[in-house]
DNA sequence: GATGGTATTAGAACGGTTCTAATTTAGTGG
DNA sequence: CCACTAAATTAGAACCGTTCTAATACCATC
């Protein structure tokens, strides 16, 4: 397994513990999935993987294993109202992403300026105790450009 | 009435009117909500609104409505997963938003570089063909920060 | 007044998330 | 090794905003 991918699971499971929580195995499960993965997935998408290891996993697991990385600050939860939630568990802290309207992919950007900068720029302008940004670019990705419409598959659960 | 709202009302009509639909009094009713309040207001405020004249009118007209002013480019969604959508009749074009994790209120952000250049210089960057940003600042407004909880009060429906 | 198309209604269906009560598992002290 | 307690997990119900559906009302035109 990739070194990065192992650090920041032990990155993880040492927030947790922080938390007084145990890293069950069902736990470390959800923790690796989010690691390996840059692809953003749903709950449902982490919920196949555990399965794969542990068949009998329910989907509450999933949810309040999130809901304690969250509250540890070790994962970024993009909430969308018409499709499932996507989770970031490799970059926790908010940065921009690009949303492909057809295929529902998202995709990190990399950002230069640092958002803290802004962050607290815009809590001294407007008044705001502002200690998140959310920025969404939606658009047409290069792939559904082709007419890759083959991604589109990869959207269901 | 204000002569802003009025003419706000007016352009609402005529892009309607351009994709062939009739505004009807309940139509022109939810028209002259999103246009008279800068608050954002949900489906279910627009509702109460629209009730208060046409007291049998039912939730799917408010969504109907709705969707054919987004289909028309004249009213900005702002999609919430852990509550309910706001919608910006006042300026459709999408900008940037402040949003209070307290109470809920949504508040337009000035802005000053315009939304086209940062679109098109990172559609060029990125391959993707982008058409929308969101950009929200989450934090807890000014007069949350005064104990002011008052304002939560305001969510409900 | 009949006809046809649009608008509207009430309520069912849907889907993602959250909640609940019961069960299982793990850890601790005897 | 066994009881005891707390934490973790499960299955499914509940929830809620949104979308869909089938029936009804409205309205223009002839």
């Amino acid at each position: 397994m990739d070194l990065q991918v192992q650090h920041r699971i032990k990155e993880m499971r040492a927030s947790m513990s922080e938390l007084g929580v145990n890293v069950t195995p069902r736990r470390a499960k959800v923790l690796e999935t989010l690691a390996s993965t840059d692809c953003h997935p749903t709950v449902n998408q982490i919920h196949s993987e555990v399965r794969r290891i542990y068949p009998s996993t329910s989907l509450a697991t999933i949810y309040n294993t999130i809901e304690i990385l969250k509250e540890a600050g070790q994962v970024l939860e993009l909430e969308f109202s018409g499709s499932p939630n996507r989770y970031d568990g490799l970059r926790p802290d908010s940065h921009p992403h690009l949303i492909c309207l057809n295929c529902r992919s998202v995709e990190d950007m990399d950002v230069f300026e640092t958002e803290d900068v802004s962050l607290e720029r815009i809590s001294n302008a407007t008044g705001y105790n502002l200690v998140r940004l959310r920025t969404d670019y939606y658009g047409v990705c290069p792939a559904c450009q082709q007419g890759d419409e083959v991604n589109s598959s990869l959207i269901n659960n």
